[in-house]
RNA sequence: GCUCCCUUCGUCUAGUGGCCUAGGACGUCGCCCUCUCACGGCGAAAACAGGGGUUCGAGUCCCCUAGGGAGCGCCA
């Protein structure tokens, strides 16, 4: 049963911040590639020079790192096939553009990008697919030579064959068929000298021993041309996967959505990657477990065959449901850096809040009740900085009590050392109030509202002083 | 316009002709636990886009309609 090692790859455009949708495409190539003991390459495709932006290919490394989507050969991590860059692939190309050239299975085009959108318009006017009209498919090849020697702009267009019919495998879609005859010529080589996608994809996937390409499927009517030009070229094609789409909760593209789904934005807000991988392969992909599962349970379990076809919708809600999952997953040291991470809505800093030495009981005792880094910042101003501050509830809570309730609880914290357990009994024997007439006054002081974590975690949390503090502006209150 | 893809609870999905009175998860609601919130446990409401076929039998196969998406670029 034991099946060879797969290359995968995710090839992705230096175009802007890693969203939603990308990385998903990224982490079931990184799964797929984990779960057969392959590899996953990666590849930075900047043959545009104007758009392709250093700091997007860095924010790019960057982001698939955090998400512990890590590649075992392209940038960084080297490899027998590179360079990884398209923008360093020059030479490779130019063997493959001389070679089709020279066999007349591409040709020069002088068609001036208005010209060509003018036809596009035209022929979409008419009611007619927006497709090369093949007008420098016949041109003559002195006249060619002519023009070329008097600095004439050409792109290479690649002569797509008539009357023939291209057939694949798609591994989650089945078989599929087009018509060439449905295919325009296409660009191959941009007039400034770059590869277009279509050639340079399609060659890199091929000359660096891709196996398995799984992409959107907006790529999946573009495949056949990919699969022509392989073999024009006599290379191998991998084997695709397109799968559907992520959209947004009204179904709407999730790419142009923009930053607030992005990678970053997510890391920034507190989304931790293991909340992330577990919702995104789940998203269109089913597994048995509803477990939180690391990314070796995910690549182990991850199957093409279980991805379904249709477009998936993004929902913050099940997001929000593996954050609580991953939180409360999460070892303490691991929490508590991370939370440490994080600015606080006000620019102060959680060390700054939370007493040193007490970090990890901090943790402890909010993990339940926190999902985002804010949470708990929240609770750490509650405990620490809001001596004072009581919501609706909380006031409600405290003048019920009265001043009585608060005197007794305030003479009773001496005498009963740190333990809270001993100090409630304490505090019901003198006061005569149990249950909730008892925690209720109290998390409401020492809180400064009505729910949250257990209060004998909180009790040994702020400590004497700190609780002393708390009663007493409760007090305070009932004075006002 | 043409080509291609898709359509099960609000959402993610199971389902490959009888095991489906359509299962699970998130969310929602109720009950239990409990000082509260969260966790946990139990339970409820909630879907086969519509119409035709084929078949003894259709969520599952075929056709049509509707709706959604993608592609047809010197964008990737």
């Amino acid at each position: 049963m034991s099946r060879p090692p797969l290359k995968t790859r995710f090839a992705p455009s230096p175009t802007g911040l890693l969203h939603l949708g990308n990385v998903r495409t990224a982490l079931f190539n990184a799964l797929l590639a984990r779960g057969r003991g392959g590899r996953l390459l990666l590849r930075i495709e900047d043959t545009d020079a104007v758009r392709g932006h250093e700091k997007y290919a860095e924010a790019l490394l960057r982001d698939l790192r955090w998400l512990g989507l890590d590649w075992q050969e392209g940038p960084e991590a080297g490899g027998d096939a590179g360079p990884y860059y398209q923008s360093q692939r020059g030479p490779i190309y130019a063997r493959y553009f001389e070679a089709l050239e020279s066999r007349g299975l591409a040709y020069r085009c002088f068609c001036s990008e208005h010209e060509l959108a003018v036809a596009r318009r035209t022929q979409l006017a008419a009611g007619k697919p927006p497709r090369y009209n093949g007008r420098c498919r016949v041109l003559d090849p002195v006249q060619v030579r002519e023009r070329l020697a008097a600095g004439a702009p050409a792109t290479l267009r690649f002569r797509v064959p008539d009357g023939e019919r291209v057939a694949f495998a798609d591994r989650v879609r089945g078989r599929q068929e087009f018509a060439t005859d449905d295919i325009g010529d296409f660009v191959i080589r941009r007039s400034d000298g770059t590869p277009a996608f279509f050639f340079s994809n399609a060659i890199d996937d091929a000359t660096m021993g891709v196996d398995l390409v799984v992409r959107g499927e907006d790529h999946l009517t573009n495949t056949p041309r990919q699969l022509l030009l392989l073999r024009a070229l006599d290379l191998s094609a991998p084997d695709y996967a397109h799968i559907a789409l992520v959209v947004d909760a009204d179904g709407a593209p999730l790419s142009k959505r923009g930053g607030s789904l992005s990678v970053q934005a997510l890391r920034e807000a507190g989304w931790l990657p293991a909340a992330i991988n577990n919702y995104l392969a789940r998203l269109g992909h089913t597994y048995e477990s509803n477990d939180l599962m690391d990314f070796d349970a995910l690549a182990a379990h991850f199957a093409v065959e279980r991805l379904h076809r249709a477009p998936a919708h993004f929902d913050a809600q099940q997001l929000r449901h593996w954050q609580k999952e991953a939180v409360l997953a999460a070892p303490e040291e691991l929490l508590w850096a991370w939370l440490d991470g994080h600015a606080c809505p006000d620019n102060r800093r959680i060390r700054d809040l939370v007493p040193s030495g007490s970090e990890l009981y901090f943790v402890r005792a909010v993990r339940p009740n926190i999902v985002l880094p804010d949470d708990a910042h929240d609770w750490a101003m509650k405990l620490y900085a809001e001596t004072g501050r009581f919501d609706h509830d909380a006031r409600s809570a405290i003048r019920a009590a009265g001043a009585d309730f608060f005197n007794a609880a305030l003479a009773r914290i001496d005498s009963e050392g740190g333990d809270f357990k001993a100090y409630s009994r304490a505090v019901a024997q003198t006061t005569g109030v149990k249950g909730k007439g008892l925690y209720m006054p109290l998390r409401a002081a020492l809180t400064g509202t009505t729910h949250g974590p257990e209060l004998d975690q909180l009790w040994t949390l702020l400590g004497e002083q700190r609780v002393r503090r708390h009663l007493e502006s409760a007090l305070a209150l009932l004075d006002e």
